[in-house]
Formats: C-alpha cells, sequence, structure tokens
RNA sequence: GGCCCCAUGGUCAAGCGGUUAAGACACCGCCCUUUCACGGCGGUAACUGGGGUUCGAAUCCCCAUGGGGUCACCA
C-alpha cells in the first residue's frame, strides 16, 4: 500500500452520466493498478440544483459498474465529511488567512453592476473579466457598503502577468497567462465556497495525490493552482481526460439518447460490459484483446496509454461487447437475469408456469439473440404469441402441397417431446414424407408462427409443447 | 471573440523517425445453417492541408483549417 489516492467528486444535480461514470472509472483504475484508494466526495456546494435523490442514484450507478471506494459519503473515513456543505467550518479558516495575506478580499458589486461590465468589456472587443473594482475598496468603504445592506463576496486576488504551467500526466505541460483571468469569486454571497475553491481545499485535506477528472476542467487549473500557492499547499498531480462526444461530435447530452448509467442498465446492460467498454473509451490494452475483465483492466490500466483525442460514444460497439457478455453467461445465470425483464412480457404468465426443463430450453434459444436483455420481451414473441398470417403466409398455407404436409406432420408428431427428440425427430421427418426440408420446414415455422424467421424449430416445438404445436397447426388446418 | 486542448478508415484506436500503417465495432462478400441470428473466413476503408527539420516523417517544429472545451455568486 502506498499513499496514491484519487477522488470521484460529482455535483449530485443529476443522475450519474455516461461521461462522469467515465471519469470515476480511470480515477478507480488507477488507483486500484498502483494499489491506491479512492475517495467520493459530493460537491453539492449548488444549492439550487443539487438534489439529495441524486446522491444515492449516483453511488448505486457507481456500485452497480462495480466501482469501489475506500472513503467517502456513504462509507466514511478518518477525512469526513465528505458532502461539502457539510464541510463549511472547514473552509472558513482558509478564506480568512487568504484575506489576512492579501490574496482575497471582499467585493461588493451587484449581479447587475458585473453584467454591465461584462457587457462593456465585450462591446470594446477587451478580454470579458473582472476588472477589479472592489480589490482596493478601504475599510470605511466596505463597511459603508454593509451599512447599505450589500452582502460581499470573496474573490480571489490574482497576480498580473504571471504564468502558469499545469503539468498534466496525459497532455504534458500546458502554459497560461494569469492576465486572461480575472478576480474570481471563491465564496458566494451565501456563504457557500465555489467549486473552484472548495476543490482545492478538500482535495488537500483529504490527501488526493492524483486528480484525474474530464478535460473541461483544464481551464480551471490554473485558477486552482494559484490557490495552491497562495495557501502555500502541496500540488497534487493532474491528469485532464478528453471528453465523451455524441454522433455529431458535440458534447453528450439527452439529446444524444441514453447519457445516464442508470438508462443503461434498465435497458439490460450488463454492468461488466459497461465497465469494458467504458474503460475501451481513451483507455486502450497493449494487446488485440478488447474483452476484458475487471481484473485484467486493472492490471493493464496506465494513463501513459490513455488517449488525448476525445471519443465518439459508439453504440454499436457497446452493443456488441454487451451481446459478448451475455452469451458468456450460462444458461441458469442467464436465466436469472433475464426474469426482470420478462415479467414485462405480455407473455409472463405462460413464462412463469414453464417448466424447468422447457425454461432452460427458451433461455438456450435466445442466448445468442440478444444484444440486451431487454430485448427479451421482443425474442420471445414468436414462442408465446399467437401468429398472425399475412399474405404471403396464408398463399403458401394454402397449397395443396403444404396441407397434405401438416396433416402427415401431426400423425407423427410424438406426445412427448424434449430438445433431443425434437431435434432428431425433425431432422428425420422430412424423409418420411419425402418431401425436400424446403417444402417442410419454412411452412412449418410459418404455420407456427407466422413468421419467416425466428429461433430453430426444436427449440419452438420444445417450449410449446406437443399439444400448443397440434392446437396452431390444426388451426391452420381449419382456415378453408 | 480571447485562451486552452485535440487531429490516423464511418466509429473506437495501435503507432511514440525507417511498418506491406495493427486490431476492434460497423459495413460488404463467402462459408456454416433448408429461416433469422450466432459463428468462421475474406474484403472495402485512414495518416486534414501547407511549409520546414532529417538520408528518411503518421511520428519532431511552425502556420493554416477543422473539431472540442472554457471564459458564472455551475460544477
Amino acid at each position: 500500500m502506498n499513499n496514491i489516492k484519487v477522488r470521484f467528486a460529482p455535483s449530485p444535480t443529476g443522475p450519474l452520466h455516461i461521461g462522469g461514470a467515465r471519469s470515476a472509472l480511470f480515477n478507480y483504475l488507477y488507483a486500484q493498478n498502483r494499489q491506491g484508494s479512492m475517495v467520493l466526495r459530493i460537491e453539492d456546494t449548488d444549492l439550487e440544483r443539487s438534489a439529495a435523490e441524486y446522491e444515492q442514484e449516483i453511488i448505486d450507478s457507481l456500485t452497480w459498474l462495480g466501482i469501489r471506494w475506500q472513503e467517502g459519503i456513504d462509507v466514511g473515513g478518518g477525512n469526513g465529511p465528505y458532502r461539502q456543505t457539510e464541510r463549511l467550518d472547514n473552509y472558513n479558516g482558509y478564506v480568512e488567512k487568504l484575506i489576512r495575506e492579501g490574496h482575497a478580499y471582499h467585493c461588493f458589486c451587484t449581479e447587475e453592476e458585473l453584467e454591465e461590465e461584462r457587457r462593456l468589456l465585450m462591446e470594446k472587443g477587451q478580454i470579458v473579466k473582472y476588472m477589479g473594482k472592489c480589490r482596493e475598496l478601504s475599510e470605511v468603504e466596505r463597511n459603508a457598503k454593509r451599512e447599505q445592506g450589500l452582502v460581499p463576496t470573496v474573490r480571489f486576488k490574482v497576480e498580473q502577468n504571471k504564468t502558469i504551467v499545469v503539468n498534466d500526466l496525459v497532455r504534458g505541460k500546458v502554459v497560461f497567462n494569469s492576465d486572461e483571468i480575472g478576480d474570481f469569486i471563491i465564496v458566494k454571497s451565501d456563504g457557500i465556497p465555489t467549486y473552484n475553491f472548495a476543490v482545492v481545499l478538500d482535495d488537500h485535506d483529504m490527501n488526493i495525490t492524483h486528480v484525474i477528472r474530464a478535460e473541461e476542467h483544464l481551464s480551471n487549473t490554473p485558477r486552482q493552482l494559484m490557490i495552491y500557492e497562495a495557501l502555500g499547499f502541496d500540488v497534487p498531480e493532474f491528469a485532464h481526460i478528453s471528453l465523451i462526444l455524441g454522433s455529431d461530435r458535440q458534447k453528450m447530452s439527452k439529446r444524444h439518447g441514453a447519457t445516464s448509467v442508470v438508462q443503461y442498465r434498465e435497458k439490460g446492460y450488463l454492468p461488466e460490459a459497461v465497465f469494458n467498454f467504458l474503460a475501451l473509451m481513451g483507455w486502450s490494452p497493449e494487446g488485440e484483446e478488447e474483452i476484458l475483465s475487471h481484473d485484467e483492466i486493472v492490471r493493464q490500466f496506465s494513463l501513459d496509454r490513455v488517449a488525448k483525442n476525445p471519443a465518439v460514444f459508439d453504440l454499436d460497439k457497446l452493443n456488441w461487447l454487451n451481446a459478448q457478455y451475455i452469451k458468456k453467461q450460462s444458461i441458469d445465470n442467464l436465466g436469472e437475469m433475464l426474469q426482470v425483464f420478462l415479467q414485462k412480457s405480455p407473455h409472463w404468465d405462460a413464462v412463469r408456469t414453464l417448466d424447468d426443463v422447457s425454461f432452460s430450453v427458451l433461455i438456450e434459444a435466445l442466448h445468442d439473440r440478444l444484444v440486451c436483455l431487454s430485448d427479451v420481451v421482443e425474442e420471445i414473441e414468436p414462442f408465446f404469441a399467437f401468429p398472425v398470417y399475412d399474405g404471403e403466409a396464408l398463399e403458401m398455407l394454402a397449397q395443396e402441397e403444404t396441407r397434405q404436409m401438416l396433416a402427415a406432420f401431426l400423425e407423427h408428431l410424438p406426445d412427448q417431446l424434449d430438445l433431443d427428440l425434437a431435434r432428431s425427430f425433425m431432422k428425420g421427418f422430412p424423409k418420411s414424407v419425402q418431401l425436400p426440408g424446403k417444402k417442410v420446414y419454412m411452412p412449418l415455422r410459418i404455420a407456427l408462427t407466422g413468421k419467416r424467421q425466428g429461433p430453430e424449430l426444436p427449440f419452438l416445438f420444445t417450449v410449446m409443447g406437443p399439444k400448443e404445436v397440434r392446437r396452431r397447426i390444426g388451426g391452420v388446418r381449419g382456415k378453408e
């Protein structure tokens, strides 16, 4: 055990996003690979948008994915509390220190004033930033403002013309100049610290050694670095991983379809598949094998192999991976996993009354056909839905040849069927009626299901049982 | 718009000065299968452009172009 410590620090303003999950995953993988630990911290300083229910949902999503942490909101640890709104007392000392040492000051500018300033700068084509109106306010002036009822924010005083270098583990040196950055707010007028401030304090107080987060935070990093310096903190390592984009190369958002982890969970994606898939978004293993177990990914993970370019979310590939993971499941296991989806089927009553053997056969028939678990609802249709015949189907069934074949079939069909029996029977039947397979299989399939495609006939027979098979074929023959 | 990041097939990506420029998904074809799917085999398809550096550049540098991010009392 070394002292490597990472954190995932979501704000509970919505369900866990695919991109957030990927950030969490990379943190987790890095920590696991290096025998370090991980912290889950909730950044809920946006009182407006944060909601308690999302906190639990995020925890559930991470847990579902198989991501674990050693310290955090739900498991505790020696650096708590892990919810920023519960850490307010921790921040005060730092604010006072910054003000005392001239690194920060109270600002009484109103929203309207700030907006006006921005508008003016925009018009003049200058850099839009806070110009430091309240920077040199005297104590007398400040008291006057307070008496007017103005509640101040606290701004960090940005030293001008300083070069700030972010040493990024995936991007290398990234250079910024402080002139582009205006004095920024570190404590809001409601007394709550802003993200850029709280994140530094918490990462420091929690002994975070590696900050692995999405690239959208890269431009914020110089601000944070200035705070680290003003407070005399050691700076952690940074790694900014690029974003996940939608198919139109824009940042993933709701209009790109399912973007939250729960949505994939509900659709019936396996956590192992999503885990594997997310790992492959921006990271690549050394070998050619891309289907990798949790342990294998942990073993191989390294920030050196994290790509710098953004990645378009590839649903096709996720689908393929998920199908692969489904195929790996044993029949029993798959049957178990399918229960909750099966219950949503209109044929649930029929499914639940199946005996164990027939149920296994049903699952075996579906095993290689499912992309995600929810597909099962559609895939079991041929087994249970009463056939509906279209014109083409009726035409085939009306042929004399077909009618005779079906009559013969009914005669030969055993009264007891298991999968092996059904297979051998189907293999031998065409010969026994001296017909080519072509004249037998497709008409039978159509008679039974009304469809030209679907599971193999022996599966159909076995799950339906001889009685139901007779009933359906009898029904067809009744149609004159 | 300023600043920052990025740039290899449709997508994910390997490559880190000398390769016939991997592999995966998707797509197409063939095979297996008297259905569809699964599976097997094969195929189409890429270094954004222009300048340098170098004996030699997908790899290094510069510019252009394109895409993305960020400039909040959001994180």
